[in-house]
DNA sequence: GGCTAATATTTTGACGTTAAAATAAAACTA
DNA sequence: TAGTTTTATTTTAACGTCAAAATATTAGCC
């Protein structure tokens, strides 16, 4: 439990962190999330669904995040063509030029936490990769760690 | 941001699973640490403001949870006879039993993560250690860790 | 074709978090 | 002592999470 505990805090702390550095572009981490991962994607649309699996959180949390990032013009639902049960969430001009924004300030942010070495980044993300493996997080390739 | 994804997504899973193990009792994470911060103190009784402040949560969030173990009888509030600002959280012997019972459980449980071994679990504490005392979370002398 | 099952999304409701405003009581301070 | 400031708690409001129920729409199977 003293692992649990530590892990808690930490994630505590780092979000404080991270959504400090967001604010000023008027984003939560969670809206960041869904933000980025449409901006990473072919098309820059992704359906709600498989937008639930990548974030790892419930659908009802996709359509939440979703619906505040399109009524600030950030993001747009499309009803699929090929299937109309899908609804495709489609990131505007507006919120490409955010999200770039926020990423930018995230890398230049997030490594100054207090005393937080690119070593010890390297060796807290290490000793936490076992244990995402081993919950069928992450794949043994490992996630291609970029931003 | 590697590291900072990583340690969002283990607390999310082991969160998860640690409210696994407590949903048998009707507990969430939060209501379990505010009742057995309570169960560890002196008298069984804690002001508000410094159950906040020891479980380092804000203390509308002190104030939400303790209504709702109020209302299951499983705490008390009392005004303190110094100083009638102060609400004191008690808690009562149903609160007593329960937080041992699903103690017991955690204890039981949560070692058995999916190939979390004690060594992996030490190796995370430390890891985090640092980050931590940085942040101010804790001091140099360690936190007494036990459960 | 038509009925049933599976899938995708949203809605509703319960609980967690914080920030900011409202209360109430104690502590200064002039 | 009266008036202001500080401190403790609660309320309200905004946002996040999940589970379960309600809706659509597609898929499958006589």
């Amino acid at each position: 439990m003293a692992a649990v505990t530590s892990v808690m805090r930490v994630q505590q702390l780092l979000l404080s962190r991270v959504e400090d550095t967001l604010k000023p572009y008027g984003l939560t981490f969670a809206a960041y999330e869904a933000l980025r991962l449409l901006a990473f994607s072919r098309r820059g649309a992704l359906p709600m669904g498989k937008m639930g699996e990548r974030l790892m959180v419930h659908p009802a949390s996709v359509t939440n995040a979703i619906s505040r990032l399109e009524h600030r013009g950030l993001v747009e639902r499309r009803l699929s063509p090929d299937d109309r049960r899908v609804v495709l969430a489609t990131i505007t001009p507006d919120g490409q030029a955010l999200v770039r924004e926020a990423t930018e300030a995230l890398n230049q942010a997030s490594f100054s936490l207090p005393s937080l070495s690119q070593d010890q980044a390297a060796e807290i993300t290490s000793a936490l990769r076992d244990l995402r493996v081993a919950a069928g997080d992450i794949t043994l390739a490992g996630p291609r760690a970029s931003a």
